[in-house]
DNA sequence: CACTATTATGAAAACGTTGTCAACACTTTT
DNA sequence: AAAAGTGTTGACAACGTTTTCATAATAGTG
């Protein structure tokens, strides 16, 4: 803390010319001359001369940082975008600020305003250039009106982009996660190795992502079988609704043949609850996952899940608000991303069963 | 994009009074007649007007804004960290840069240039009030030149504070991790357990946190047995890793009865690569881990390993780094931090042996 | 050789705030 | 009644850049 940085004036001092030669070479403007751009450059880099962001921005309106509003960074499905956009945001030269409601998650904070509302207002402050929003209220299907109003007066100022399911009334642009797909491939996977047995576990209620999966289960489901209600057991997200949700279709004996978990935590919650129970997967039911997280194929039963490509849902994300930022006012197509892949591995119990057809 | 957020100027218009006043009552100063203050804040709630952040680092040279810098967010260890650090900023009114160096992890990256090196002048440039240092290069044993001159170049203008072990030279604050408590620790556990032939598995060999619980591990060890140099194998910190040391192992015939793995994912590597061996974790080894990760209790086995309370120390961390921004050039002495602590779940056999004592 | 392009340079305005200072209108003190 | 204090207010410099504009120096043209 002895040092600090010099400004662009202390520069041109040192090298003998005005504030604006040093400018034009820190910006690589072809109109100086050799002798002076040379002299101006082993000045700066013998001083380690680095220009100020925020004076820059002050003139440019551009701070080169973009925000992600995410729910809770210890879930590996959002660390796993989050870390994707972070790349391809610093190849681009772009800085990430981060910012963690915690409206998801063990440590999830109930509040009456909600905390989002209160980021956008320091998403404001700050200007970044754009905005992620990877989940969180914005997933709720009965948005409130205060939400609503502050996203879009935020979207109005700087360019959002939702990795989720659209909502009706909101302006950002989506980035749809093709949720349907996954389940649909992988519920047709069970029913295919001969399952009709089959339920639903994990998920919170009235979040979209639950909803719109549960929506496609039941669809494919009904066209080879009868939906079970009971045995579709919505809690939340993580470990501990997978061995809730188990220990309950248990304790109330109507524990089906298959299930089709949220993702692969809460599968690892189930196998954890089967195991409790003396029961084992994919022997004594078979658990698949919606959504893969990184560790499936080490887990016991490896799982089959669906790779739900998120990388690349990232990419189509961060090249989707880098057009926003500069060519404002016209929409895009939508960019391509990859499909959703069925992962198929043990805990369905294919080679149990063996490739019954339907 | 249609709106743009007013400036003060427009603020001070539509108020009928000078850029002055508004800026007296945006930062509460008391000489403002009240009359003028209502109006001006009802213009100021009218139009959602939010003052710019830019201009205020501008003139203030604060930016509000911290660094973290770690290596690889897809990693629990440092999301949880990183989770924790935004949570206590936010409170503090800080709002946190993110920067993931990629020097660890599935998508490691390698490069003569040091990433890390280059972030710095990034972090220089948007002109952070501080920085954190999860891990990365800085816990390398042998460090470059270029990184250590660059690390303390950038703590000579910016407060820096690492998460890790200290390292000769480096002129940043150190957050000490208490790394050999934890496992001497658990290995105590194992052999009060009545363990004698204890192996170790996963960490990157030449990297601090490796290197400090090898020797803590080896220390405990030989007051009670002899250590087995071969037992010993140290690759990195994921599943990937568990499962090839314990691969390793088997094929060479020199399974120990007990591991004591890097962490809770190494752990998980292993046990899958005992099942695909026909072999079972604890009645045939016994696996514990020195770091614990978020769903330890809901393996099979549950994981027997050390909490080492990072929640704790990312809140000493933020406290550290706060103090060194106002109050620079004085060293506080080291404030208080959980030790680590020994979760005896399923996977140390303890239930088995049952209590042999030393 | 005068006249116009072209290139290189610096002065100064602008960006949106905060902070310092002076000025004004009142009170209060002497 | 003059002096001194108190509370409000606005003008203006400052922060570190970029950008626009004017100007000086050089080269190219008829």
């Amino acid at each position: 803390m002895t040092h600090k940085n010099l400004t662009i004036k202390e520069i041109a001092q040192r090298s003998g010319v005005s504030i604006s030669t040093v400018s034009r070479v820190l910006n690589n403007s072809p109109s100086v001359s050799n002798e002076k751009r040379e002299k101006i450059q082993a000045v700066i880099h013998e001083n380690d001369y680095q220009p100020s962001m925020v004076a820059r921005s002050m003139v440019s309106k551009r701070t080169h940082t973009l925000a992600i509003i995410a729910p809770d960074i210890n879930n590996p499905y959002f660390t796993d975008l989050i870390s994707e956009i972070e790349l391809i945001a610093n190849q681009s030269n772009y800085s990430i600020l981060l910012f963690n409601t915690m409206s998801a998650g063990n440590r999830k904070v109930e509040t009456k305003d909600s905390i989002e509302i209160s980021v956008f207002k320091s998403i404001l402050e700050k200007q970044v250039d754009g905005i992620f929003i990877l989940g969180g209220d914005i997933d709720k299907e009965d948005l409130s009106e205060s939400y609503l109003t502050a996203l879009n007066h935020l979207n109005s100022i700087i360019p959002v982009v939702v990795i989720g399911q659209y909502q009706n009334g909101v302006n950002c642009h989506f980035i749809d996660r093709n949720l349907k797909y996954g389940v649909t491939l992988i519920t047709q996977h069970l029913l295919s190795l001969g399952y009709r047995d089959i339920g639903f576990i994990g998920g919170e209620p009235k979040i979209k992502i639950t909803t719109e999966r549960v929506k496609a289960f039941k669809e494919i489901l009904s066209l080879y079988s009868s939906v079970n209600e009971e045995t579709i057991i919505l809690n939340d997200y993580y470990a501990k609704d997978g061995y809730q949700a188990i220990k309950l279709l248990i304790e109330k004996n109507i524990l089906p043949k298959a299930l089709v978990a949220m993702n692969d935590q809460v599968a690892l919650g189930a196998f954890r609850a089967l195991n409790d129970y003396h029961l084992s997967c994919p022997e004594d039911i078979a658990i698949v996952s919606c959504d893969a997280f990184p560790d499936a194929d080490f887990q016991t039963p490896r799982i089959t899940n669906v790779n739900q490509h998120n990388h690349d849902l990232a990419q189509v994300a961060l090249t989707t608000l880098l057009f926003y930022l500069d060519t404002t006012e016209i929409l895009p197509e939508n960019m391509s991303q990859h499909l959703p892949e069925l992962v198929i591995r043990e805990s369905c119990g294919s080679k149990n069963i063996g490739g019954l057809k339907l």
